[in-house]
RNA sequence: GGCCCGUUGGUCAAGAGGCUAAGACAUCGCCCUCUCACGGCGAAAACAUGGGUUCGAUUCCCGUACGGGUCACCA
C-alpha cells in the first residue's frame, strides 16, 4: 500500500453508487429504544427452511423469558438471506408453531388476520431479504474506511486455495497470500468491474491468530478467543449479506441487547466481535446454548434432522404431547432449578418462575424422551376431564378420525370416563400423549372393545362362565360400590375363592383363588383387558345394558 | 489438521477448596391394593485421567483421553 494510496472514497462510489444514505440516517431511523435499565431486547432469528425443531423452541424460550421477565422486547427476524434454502410458507408455519409453545413476539415478522406474513414494529423490515439497502449503507461505509474490499475470485479459485492449504498444512480460509484481492490497485478493480465480473465484498481483517483475549459469555463464562485473521465475505455476489454481516447490522439497528443462539456459533464469535468494532457498534451480550444431544449406541451426538424424528416439532404434535409438556420438560433442561420450583408451585404459571441465564448448563444436554413422558404424565394428571376431553378431541380430529367419531359422539360419557381417578391428591397418571388415550379407554366403545380378551391363566372356561353367570344374576346397577363388591365376594365364597386376598395368601391351598380373580373375570368380560381403571366406575358409566350384554356374550363364548 | 467448547450415577443435574457428594427420571425390591395407574418405603448407581497448587481438591492450574462444534458467496 505504499504505491498510490488507494482512493477508498472512489471505490465506495464505484461499488455502491445507489447508496445515498449514511449510517447517521440509520441511527436516526432506528433510535435507541426507550426501555428501562436492565430491560432485555432479544430475538429469534431462524431461517425459513420449513423445518421447525426443538432448537428453535429452546432458543425461543430462553430469549422469551429473558426479554419478558425483564420488561423488554422479543422480536422475530426472518433470516432468508439464502434463497436456496428458503421454503415457501415456512415463516408462517414457524410463527404458528412457536405461538403454540407460548413464544409470542412483541414485534417483527407476524401474521395478519388472513394468516399472511407482515411486519409489526418500528425496527423493520424484519425479513432480511427486504433489508438490502440498509446493509449497503454500512457496506459502503466499510469500503470508504478501507475496511472492506471487492473480491473477484471464482469458486474454482477458492477451491484451489483450499487444496493448496491442505497440501501445505496451512489453515483454511481467505487470508495472507491467498487474499488475492486484498491489496489490488483501483485500476485492476476497475477493469474487473467493467468486464462485469461478479464480486463479493470481503472484510479486511486486521486480526492476528497470535493475539488472544478473553470474552465473557453469559452461559459459557470466560472463553478464550483467538483473533480472526480471515477476510470473510460480507456481501455475496447477489448483494445479499452473509449471516455475519446481517447479524451485526440488524442486531445493532434493532437494538438487540442479548443474542441467544446455539453454541455452534461460538466459533464465529471472534469475527463477530471484530465486525461490531469495525462498524463502531456496541457489542451485545451473547448467550450460547449447548446443543441438544441424543444417545446413539454408546456415544452422544447432536440431534439430527435426518435420523431423529423427535427433533421436529411436528413429531410432538402428531404423537400428541401437550405443548405445555414439551415446554415444561425443556425448562427442566434449561434451568436446573426449574424442577424444584415446579414441585413447590405445581399450579403456578410458568411466567412466575425466575429464569436465569446463570442456571443454564454450558454442556449440551441429552434429550430424554422418558423424562418428557414423566413430565407430561404429571401435567396431564393435573388437568380437568373437560380440558383433557378438548385436547384429545382436537388431536384426534387431525390424526385419528375414526377414534374422534367415537370419542366425541357423547361428550358427557367420554368426560365421565376421563374423570375416573382424576382430581384429588393422587390422580391417575395413565398417559403422556393424546395418542395413548385410545389404548387407555378405547374399550369403552364397541369398536375397540376386545371380545376375545384373555382371561387369567389357570382357570377353566366353565368355572369362569359359572361365575359370570352368578354375577349377572345378582348385578344391579343401582348398587353402590360397597354392595356391588360384597356381592362379588359372596360369589367368590360360593365358588371356593377367598373373600380377601390376605386370606388366600395365608393359605393358598385352601382356595381355588381369591377375590382378585373373580373381579379379573368380570373385568375381562366387560373391558376385554386384565387391566383397567376402577371397574365399578367403568360399569356405571358403560350402563347396565352394555355391561350386561358384554358379559352375557362372554358367557356364551366361554360355553360355546 | 487449526481454533473453540465440554466431561459428577444409565439420563437430567445440585454442589464453586473440608459434605456420609442432594434431588428427579429410568431400573430393581418391598408395602398399599379386586387389576392397572397412583401413593409410601428402600436398594443399586457418579466426580474421565495424570500431574501440580494446598494442611486438604469433584471444586483452582497444566497436560492427556474422550465427546462435541467450527473452519462456505448456509444459517
Amino acid at each position: 500500500m505504499d504505491q498510490t494510496l488507494i482512493d477508498y472514497e472512489t471505490l465506495a462510489e464505484w461499488l455502491f453508487p445507489e447508496v445515498t444514505e449514511t449510517p447517521e440516517d440509520m441511527e436516526k431511523r432506528y433510535p435507541v429504544r426507550g426501555l428501562p435499565e436492565g430491560a432485555v431486547v432479544s430475538r429469534l432469528a431462524p431461517s425459513p427452511t420449513g423445518f421447525v425443531h426443538l432448537g428453535n423452541v429452546v432458543q425461543g424460550l430462553t430469549s422469551e423469558r429473558l426479554a419478558h421477565q425483564s420488561g423488554g422486547v422479543l422480536f422475530l427476524r426472518i433470516e432468508d438471506t439464502d434463497a436456496k434454502r428458503e421454503v415457501k410458507g415456512a415463516s408462517e408455519i414457524l410463527i404458528e408453531m412457536l405461538s403454540h409453545y407460548g413464544i409470542v413476539f412483541d414485534e417483527g415478522a407476524s401474521l395478519d388476520e388472513n394468516g399472511a406474513i407482515c411486519d409489526k414494529g418500528d425496527y423493520g423490515p424484519y425479513k432480511q431479504s427486504n433489508r438490502a439497502p440498509i446493509y449497503h449503507v454500512y457496506a459502503k461505509k466499510l469500503v470508504r474506511e478501507g475496511k472492506a474490499y471487492p473480491c473477484f475470485c471464482t469458486e474454482e479459485d477458492l477451491d484451489r486455495f483450499h487444496a493448496e492449504q491442505e497440501a501445505e498444512k496451512a489453515n483454511f480460509g481467505y487470508y495472507g497470500k491467498w487474499a488475492k484481492w486484498r491489496d489490488r490497485s483501483l485500476e485492476e478493480i476497475r477493469e474487473q468491474l467493467d468486464s462485469g465480473t461478479p464480486w463479493v465484498l470481503r472484510f479486511r481483517s486486521t486480526g492476528s491468530i497470535e493475539h488472544k483475549f478473553k470474552y465473557n459469555d453469559l452461559i459459557k463464562g470466560e472463553v478464550d478467543i483467538t483473533e480472526n485473521d480471515i477476510d470473510h465475505v460480507l456481501l455475496k455476489s447477489d448483494g445479499i449479506p452473509t449471516y455475519h454481516f446481517a447479524h451485526a447490522v440488524d442486531d445493532h439497528l434493532m437494538r438487540t441487547t442479548h443474542v441467544v443462539r446455539g453454541d455452534e456459533w461460538l466459533s464465529g464469535l471472534p469475527f463477530h466481535i471484530q465486525l461490531f468494532q469495525a462498524l463502531g457498534f456496541r457489542l451485545p451480550k451473547y448467550v450460547h446454548i449447548g446443543t441438544l444431544m441424543k444417545m446413539d449406541g454408546t456415544s452422544k451426538r447432536k440431534l439430527s434432522k435426518r435420523k431423529d424424528p423427535e427433533l421436529a416439532l411436528s413429531y410432538y404434535k402428531s404423537v400428541g404431547y401437550p405443548t405445555d409438556s414439551v415446554v415444561e420438560y425443556l425448562m427442566t433442561i434449561l434451568n436446573s432449578n426449574f424442577e424444584d420450583w415446579r414441585r413447590a408451585n405445581p399450579l403456578a404459571p410458568l411466567d412466575d418462575f425466575k429464569f436465569s441465564a446463570k442456571k443454564m448448563n454450558a454442556a449440551g444436554s441429552l434429550f430424554d424422551l422418558a423424562k418428557l413422558s414423566d413430565v407430561s404424565k404429571n401435567l396431564i394428571s393435573r388437568m380437568s376431564a373437560e380440558d383433557v376431553y378438548n385436547a384429545v378431541s382436537e388431536w384426534a380430529k387431525e390424526f385419528d378420525g375414526e377414534f374422534y367419531d367415537d370419542f366425541t359422539r357423547e361428550p358427557a360419557f367420554t368426560k365421565a370416563v376421563l374423570a375416573i381417578g382424576r382430581g384429588g391428591n393422587k390422580p391417575r397418571k395413565d398417559f403422556a400423549t393424546w395418542s395413548e388415550v385410545k389404548g387407555y379407554m378405547g374399550f369403552m366403545f364397541d369398536r375397540y372393545y376386545e371380545a376375545n380378551g384373555a382371561y387369567p391363566d389357570g382357570f377353566d372356561a366353565g368355572t369362569i362362565a359359572d361365575i359370570l353367570t352368578d354375577f349377572l344374576s345378582t348385578y344391579s346397577s343401582a348398587d353402590d360400590q360397597t354392595v356391588w363388591f360384597d356381592k362379588m365376594k359372596d360369589i367368590a365364597e360360593k365358588h371356593g375363592f377367598a373373600r380377601e386376598t390376605k386370606e388366600y395368601k395365608a393359605s393358598p391351598e385352601a382356595y381355588r383363588g381369591h377375590i382378585g380373580d373373580i373381579s379379573a373375570f368380570v373385568r375381562v368380560a366387560v373391558t376385554g383387558k386384565q387391566n383397567s381403571p376402577d371397574l365399578y366406575a367403568v360399569m356405571s358409566i358403560l350402563g347396565h345394558e352394555v355391561a350386561t350384554s358384554r358379559i352375557q356374550k362372554q358367557i356364551e363364548r366361554l360355553r360355546g
